[in-house]
DNA sequence: TCAACGATTAAACGATTGTTTAATTGTTGA
DNA sequence: TCAACAATTAAACAATCGTTTAATCGTTGA
């Protein structure tokens, strides 16, 4: 059993034994951070209402497209959206994933925003 | 109707119209940053499952006290740990609130941890 | 009251992140 | 093939963040 500097009780050392590895909480961290930007926030929950394209996403984001794609590159390699051209447009959507799911829900139960139809 | 450069559908532009307030992301933004460290994700987890003294969770954290206490005075800041001063010592725990409870569940949903009891 | 201990704060530093501007790649239709 | 358009990439910049070191604050027991 380790040791604590202060022993208040055998729990926390019984703990202190258990903790997980780091890299389970740099996992979730990983995605946490991918949402802990207003900006990718917005875009992810706009992927999950409609499929569009980076102009018009750019329109409704009210910025730049070269930030945009930053943005969606970021999103898209945690494979949390999805992108498919035709012709000489590309359309991003959430994928259709349990992460992406979980993840949705997370924002709108945190925000508690009303979600459209 | 708001217009969009490319007008693919008549979908995408109600959603434009019915754009959630940006502070309303911010508000979720702000609440993924605090969880977007794998420090204090750590420690938030940890505090779920004890309560404990600066000086033992610096030991479990393998952290200075310094930068642990700066991480928990920002975990305090947005309500999700509470503390209580006995003696010399100041004890942290999560607090007992729906959105810290529901933060918990989402770490170890998105981590899939094994959750001591 | 003063020394010891635990916790906090402040200043400084390096690292990471998001945006801008400009240049480049890819696709289509004339 | 070339001009127009959509998307992406690259370089540069400011801003934010986490840690370290050192100093300070708060509490207790001698």
């Amino acid at each position: 059993m380790p040791q604590l500097p202060h022993s208040h009780d055998g729990h926390s050392e019984k703990l202190f034994g258990h903790m997980p590895a780091p890299e389970e909480f740099t996992a979730s961290a990983d995605l946490f951070k991918l949402m802990s930007d207003g900006t990718r926030i917005k875009l992810f929950w706009l992927l999950c209402h409609c499929e569009e394209c980076l102009l018009d996403l750019s329109a409704m984001m009210e910025m730049s497209s070269p930030a945009l794609s930053h943005h969606l590159k970021l999103l898209r390699a945690c494979g949390l959206i999805v992108s498919r051209r035709e012709g000489k447009e590309v359309y991003y959507r959430a994928a259709d994933t349990r992460q992406a799911d979980a993840l949705h829900h997370m924002i709108e139960e945190i925000a508690e925003l009303a979600c459209p139809d």
